[in-house]
DNA sequence: CGGGAATCCAACAAAATGTTACAACGCTTC
DNA sequence: GAAGCGTTGTAACATTTTGTTGGATTCCCG
């Protein structure tokens, strides 16, 4: 058997953070406590957690960035626990990376019973993504929004049409809906935004070569989406 | 990993599971809807979901039971909702396999996120469906949205179309009742909304070259529904 | 065989998406 | 600061897909 698994704990009540330790160390994990994300991020360069517990209310930084970068950067488990009730605040929450989201008032019991679930599946290692990938022929450098075509010629790459890339990179052969990527791009379901996309759709599609019957890459799946046809290597 | 993922849902109330139904399609997802557990089941011998939204209220079955045998016999995430509030129903869910516990009322958008935050970790063993299926010399791509004809062409599936087909290649040689199919696809039940369904299974038809007085493929019974004949291969 | 209901289908209308041109904005360079 | 360049959103129009409608057709059953 290998040795118990490490929680780290993130939240500036020191109440809480004792409260959480203590059941999950009765629950036979191991726990590492902080108080700042700073003190936090700064342990994270010298042990890997299991699971990370964060209290979204901390006052030194925004708990939401932080959730971000460990959710693209570690491979740890993360579950939020707040204050903030509103549907909206979850939808973030989980949507920016978190595996689960618990409110307050809490208890403990859920917390640990919440934390075997996520650990019960293995975790993936942390994945961080690559700059460059290549997909039918295509190279396309997000470090230098360069799009080299399978001939060789190269073409820049706007903002705009980098982050619609990546988000079809990110998922290849899925369908993407329309509102995940509104709300991935920022415009929140904008009135008239959604036109936007297309338009950046359609500027990609140009720089790709696309055929606008036949659609080799991009295919629009009318009424649902679109879904990226490439195998990423 | 290839085409959208499937999520059953399982709920004796309509309304909930139109309301899910449409959430999660609007998503980006498909989905399959079930009102009775034995149902489900049956059904899960033919199908593998990458999630499963299970209603723990349900009167012909124990639920938790359901969710301990999915839990350790499926590679799907499973998702309990329940009306039942308290932490030891939570805390036992959540034991015996479950990934994530809501309680109801619920708002789609949570559980949209919250499955969104269980399907981006891989999920294990889950065997991805096959994308590509064959019957009766067709082939029918579902990626691609693509139907090739047994003499080689190729036509295009339009999504409305791939919907019916894929519903007839997920139950083939069963009937299927017009109030399933509006179920599963629409969700929206219009009025008129069961002549739109004609007119996809029109238009189906025509793509596979059916006889309109001699169908051979997709076979209506009079006063019931349809019946898919072919293998799938 | 006839009546009523269910189903099919062709033409139309509505909705969603593609494309192009243009104007606003930001950034650089002189 | 003005001119030049690229980027991006908006509007207008073209195109495709989908839903709707109404009548023709088919089916069941007496």
């Amino acid at each position: 058997m290998t040795e118990a698994q490490l929680i780290a704990i993130l939240d500036d009540e020191p109440e809480i953070r004792r409260l959480l330790s203590s059941a999950l160390e009765q629950a036979g994990f191991r726990t590492q406590c902080f108080g700042r994300a700073t003190e936090f991020e700064a342990a994270l360069r010298r042990m890997t957690p299991d699971a990370c517990l964060i209290d979204l209310g901390l006052p030194d930084r925004d708990g939401l960035a932080l959730v971000h970068r460990l959710a693209t950067e570690s491979g740890a488990a993360i579950i939020i626990i707040s204050g903030r009730a509103q549907v909206q605040d979850r939808v973030t929450g989980l949507e920016l990376g978190a595996d689960d989201y618990i409110i307050k008032p809490f208890e403990p019991a859920e917390v640990v019973a919440r934390i075997r679930a996520r650990l019960r599946r293995p975790v993936q290692g942390a994945a961080s993504r690559a700059q460059t990938l290549r997909f039918a022929g295509w190279t396309a450098d997000f470090d230098r929004y360069l799009l080299t075509a399978p001939d060789g010629a190269e073409t820049p790459l706007s903002h705009a049409e980098a982050e619609v890339l990546r988000m079809f990179t990110d998922n290849p052969r899925r369908l993407i809906t329309r509102a995940q990527m509104l709300e991935t791009l920022g415009g929140a379901a904008g009135e008239s935004f959604d036109r936007a996309m297309d338009v950046r759709i359609s500027r990609l599609r140009t720089k790709l070569g696309e055929d606008p019957k036949n659609p080799r890459l991009i295919k629009t799946i009318y009424g649902a989406g679109y879904i990226f046809l490439a195998e990423i290597g």
